[in-house]
RNA sequence: GCUCCCAUCGUCUAGAGGCCUAGGACACCAGAUUUUCAUUCUGGCGACACGGGUUCAAAUCCCGUUGGGAGUACCA
């Protein structure tokens, strides 16, 4: 059999480290066995997609070296690869007729309302089964037509089976997965809209496209029967599906931007080397069987074994990444490293000049005056962060009424985190707890630059970036104690 | 709540019933090298979640408990 492989993320927000992980144990199969990896992106959401993160997704694999044989900005003839364009080429319709004339599949005219409602009232009786109540599916199809083409808007929701157990095994499990189909809803396979869902389009894509193994994160394994029962009733072979841990944050939840830098862009903004990177998730789930940590690619690819992965989901532990990263760094040649520091300098320094040019004098002031901007580690000196009239306890408690300020916007995702956004928030603050600007100021200052000047207060603080600023924030309240 | 998945040092992992007094790596601690720092080297600390079985023998197999995670959308 070919082996052909995919990974099939969503162009919604930053690409993220997940879709490295799982991309890297993807390519690595693929080439192990000689098959094809294929990049496909399902952007059925329109709502949540965009272009630019479409092609940050392009950006992000090629930067890592994980080359995929199809893709949207590659071809190959299985296409298209972008899940829209699939839609306006009408390859789903068809297959949603089928399910419907089959009755595996029914329209259903229930509106979001009934449906929100249905949930609040599950909620309240504590129910057992959340879920749809299933009250299109007896619907008569003649009636369920005349319905349709009077031009009422519905959804189409696959007719799952309502009992007996569903069972899986899959290959890195010790035992079979099982779930009873009373527990399994009936999901939506086709919006108001007319686009299909995930379920659906993953489904029929997986099968047009040649797909001989779905190797996908932990999170679809509880959507899995949907999926075979999907292939059943389509009449496709099933690919064979394997689901990996999940990446987790060190306080062991899924991993998230909030408690850990998941942005793979980031990490190039950075000046990590990808082979670092690559090799880093290399060793989370999986090992080299001589115990060697420090392999590449290639090496990688010769040892990969699918079987031996671990499933339980691993801890992204930045500190080994940044072990692993200085001995790839350090070993550069003298020209790669200029060429790599370059890259990490020319990346920002136009955002950032129009800061420091004023406070120039010749080129070589930028080592100084822009440091702060490309490092993690400011040194706070309690010296330097209390203000005059301010003890160490006053600077303190106004460092921690900001922290818990911005945290709160940031929970409501009402922060825009430029300048003129900083600045009202902030002295918004000040005004409030009565503290005078000029006190309130400096800390700050220090806090993001670790230094007593530096380029403009709110400017400074929007360069340096939220992730940044509330580990300096953190840092400087500790330094206080 | 309900369902599913998972469980070895703080973290990533090795371990396929006797090679286990549980191995390696990161982190941490100590020492050596380094005019400092970093690198490098040496050493140290440190785990089979708990309770029952099965077996001559259990980290490894089974059951239960506990703990963690995921799912529960007209998001993927």
């Amino acid at each position: 059999m070919t082996v052909r492989v995919r990974i099939a993320p969503s162009p919604t927000g930053d690409p993220h480290v997940g879709t490295a992980y799982i991309a890297l144990v993807n390519y690595c199969f693929a080439r192990k066995h000689g098959g094809q990896f294929i990049l496909r992106i399902e952007d059925t959401d329109q709502s949540r997609c965009s272009e630019s993160s479409k092609q940050a997704i392009f950006d992000s694999l090629k930067w890592l070296g994980l080359s995929y044989d199809e893709g949207p900005d590659v071809g190959g003839d299985r296409g298209p690869y972008v899940q829209s364009e699939r839609v306006a080429a009408g390859i789903y319709q068809g297959h949603v007729d089928r399910l419907i004339a089959q009755g595996d599949a029914y329209r259903c005219f229930c509106t979001t309302e009934r449906l929100a409602a249905l949930r609040e009232e599950q909620k309240a009786a504590k129910a057992t089964f959340f879920g749809y109540d299933r009250h299109c599916r007896d619907l008569d199809p003649a009636e369920s037509q005349r319905r349709a083409d009077a031009g009422e808007t519905f959804v189409v929701r696959m007719k799952a089976p309502l009992e007996g157990e569903f069972a899986y095994q899959d290959r890195l499990r010790k035992n079979p997965f099982t779930k009873q189909w009373a527990e399994i809803d009936d999901q939506v396979l086709l919006k108001s809209d007319g686009w299909p869902t995930y379920h659906l389009a993953a489904v029929v894509d997986d099968h047009e496209m040649g797909i001989s193994h779905v190797i996908r994160a932990e999170e679809w394994l509880n959507s899995l029967p949907k999926h075979v029962w999907l292939n059943e009733k389509l009449g496709f072979t099933a690919p064979e599906y394997v689901h990996v841990g999940l990446l987790r944050n060190p306080d062991g939840s899924k991993i998230s931007k909030r408690k850990n830098p998941t942005n793979i862009l980031w990490y190039k903004q950075r000046g990590f080397v990808p082979a670092a990177l690559c090799n880093f998730l290399a060793t989370l789930g999986h090992s080299h069987p001589d115990e060697l940590e420090k392999f590449d690619l290639d090496e990688l690819i010769r040892i990969f074994d699918l079987d031996r992965l671990n499933v339980a989901g691993p801890v992204f532990d930045m500190q080994k990444l940044e072990h692993l990263q200085g001995l790839y760094f350090r070993e550069l040649d003298d020209d790669a490293m200029v060429g790599e520091i370059h890259r990490c300098i020319d990346e920002r320094i136009h955002d950032l000049l129009p800061l420091l040019r004023e406070r120039m004098v010749y080129g070589g002031d930028l080592t100084h005056a822009a440091s702060f901007f490309y490092t993690d580690h400011v040194s706070h000196s309690v010296a330097d962060l209390v203000p005059k009239g301010w003890d160490a306890a006053q600077t303190k408690k106004a460092l921690e009424g900001l922290r818990s300020v911005l945290n709160k916007a940031a929970k409501k995702g009402d922060l825009s985190w430029d300048s003129s956004w900083l600045e009202t928030t902030i002295r918004g603050f000040g005004e409030a707890k009565e503290y005078k600007p000029k006190q309130l100021f400096m800390p700050l200052r220090v806090v993001a630059s670790g230094r007593r000047e530096s380029p403009p207060l709110f400017d400074t603080i929007a360069l340096v970036g939220r992730l940044a600023f509330m580990q300096r924030l953190e840092d400087a309240i500790l330094a206080l104690r």
